[in-house]
DNA sequence: CTGAAAGCGCTTACAG
DNA sequence: CTGAAAGCGCTTACAG
């Protein structure tokens, strides 16, 4: 079923069909009219390839999930971000591709890109240094970036605001009385990790001490193995980490030591995945949905040529049990 | 950068060019090192809409998220099983899409069939009733099934064993001395629920009783719920939860009731995310990468006309300090 | 407003 | 073993 055989069975030239679907305020009404009755009869669809190769475009957005264990994409965070980016790019046509690549492999944006796979890329999970931008820029291939980078101003992102996120979680804790906390937070050149790690020291001002700051990667063993150390050495008011997974790693080896959180001891996480209300762990969450329909939109946007403007989206500190409200406090 | 181009600079013809990539076995040795020479230093790499409206196919394989709240997917899930199916098609080449549409919606699939999109669909969170499937036939495309399907026994399909699953954690339950065993399963229409209730009735033999099982769409909203409807009515020795999140759930409700999960009441889950391990629940957990490699394995072999296996893959139950193992057990 | 024609970048029978 | 040619299904300048 072609272009051709409705142009046939309607007869006009496969241009006059072409055209009403693509074009449609060209052609006279009649015409249109008998074209798209037969359109419709018969379930014609243009093949898209025919269409891509002549167009010069995929219509389609690519996404490479970087194979890194223990990321930040173990968590729910990756199903929900892909069905909004996926959501999102459907409504206006475009098709979404996922693939899978270790991060330090760049043969495979060279590839979808010459290839004409896709007619542009969003990245996620980068790095200060991330040697797929600089990649992309040679190649000279369109792409939105989510999380923000060191010093790229001319990258455009869509981000959540982990600075405010993180330094209001400080500043309930000091509100509520916390002077001794601590921060295990994730890798130390994950920008997403930086921009915490500016927001827990800026609030904290003179209490801060680097060497309360503890870097894991994430995973609950991390989260449990950090907070093991930081206990060797001391027994804080209160821990933040970086996110929830490690939270829940970090809670585990709080108990195991005799804590009772949420009374010996405050405990915030990032996130807010589902199971944090059932712990009751306080958490800062990431409006990750809106995040993704952000990215659809704004690498639509720059392959269009039209003026994109990169995002930072704020994020919501809900307290919880995990949180000690001492007499002192509010 | 085209075929043409290679062609010229090699002094060949774009026939020589092209076969050199697809049939490298019926050009002369010396030619094909000289045309190879040329691809690689100019690092061409065929576009792959040209090719695929010459070969009429897309080389992808389609995935379309149904949209439904509180499915099975809300779960970390989601994320490992479209990473593992990714990586399995990339290494053949293939291209993974992904798109989302609410459950009902079989335009999706009309249209990425005969717009060429994909060459093949794999189906996840099916019921026994799926109206995709039957329209997929009726579109006569390749598509496969992760799960099963009631009665439909000629699709092809990736399953866990749910039924031995949940079978093997009953008969774990009746070892250690649990009598009064309760079961909130998914719904009922769920294939995966359906399998996982054969496995728990067969196992309990003459305790079977129907009013004993419940069913929830696996959100912890509905675990929470309906144990405490259970517990309006009855003590039970243990509850089983067809799926961790609604476990989590039910062990919110437990514990607000006074319960001391472990000690006065047994509590098993089904998936075994990462979580369950932290707060000691016992758990079911499913093969999902696996199932990831095989689906897309199995999808592949299908629309190459190979002869295709479904096939089942064993779970396995871990305990942990949610059952109570009782004085008479071993 | 409409049609004939060119061409997007490939692959593959066909002929030699 | 190699090349010239046809054609996959579209879209769009061009001419009328």
């Amino acid at each position: 079923l072609t272009i051709k055989k409705i142009a046939k069975i309607a007869k006009v030239s496969v241009a006059t069909v072409s055209r009403v679907l693509n074009h449609p305020e060209l052609v006279n009404e009649e015409t249109r009219k008998k074209v798209l009755k037969v359109i419709a009869e018969l379930g014609y669809k243009p093949n898209k390839q025919a269409r891509g190769l002549r167009v010069r475009r995929s219509e389609s957005v690519g996404l490479i999930i970087p194979e890194d264990d223990g990321s930040l994409f173990t968590s729910p965070y990756l199903g929900v971000l892909l069905k909004s980016i996926s959501k999102s790019l459907e409504r206006e046509g475009y098709h979404f591709v996922v693939s899978t690549a270790p991060r330090d492999d760049l043969k495979i944006y060279t590839d979808m890109h010459i290839k004409g796979i896709v007619d542009g890329f969003i990245l996620i999970d980068v790095k200060d240094e991330d040697a797929r931008v600089d990649h992309l820029e040679l190649l000279g291939a369109n792409y939105i970036v989510i999380g923000r980078m060191k010093g790229k101003s001319d990258v455009f992102y869509v981000d959540s605001d982990n600075y405010t996120g993180m330094k209001e979680a400080i500043e309930y804790l000091l509100k509520t009385g916390h002077r001794d906390i601590y921060f295990v937070n994730g890798p130390s050149d994950h920008s997403v990790s930086r921009f915490r790690y500016e927001g827990y020291k800026e609030a904290l001002k003179d209490l801060f001490d680097p060497l309360k700051v503890l870097n894991g990667n994430y995973s609950e063993e991390d989260g449990y193995n950090l907070t093991k150390e930081i206990l060797k050495r001391a027994k804080p008011d209160a821990i933040v980490y970086s996110g929830d997974i490690m939270a829940f790693g970090g809670m585990l080896a709080l108990r195991e030591e005799g804590f009772n959180i949420g009374k010996d001891i405050s405990v915030i996480g990032f996130d807010d995945v589902p199971l944090a209300c059932l712990v009751g762990l306080s958490s800062v969450k990431q409006p990750i949905e809106e995040i993704g329909f952000l990215a659809a939109e704004m690498i639509l946007k720059l392959m269009s040529g039209e003026r994109v403007e990169s995002k930072v989206l704020p994020t919501k500190l809900t307290i919880r049990a995990s949180v000690r409200v001492s007499e002192d406090g509010f």
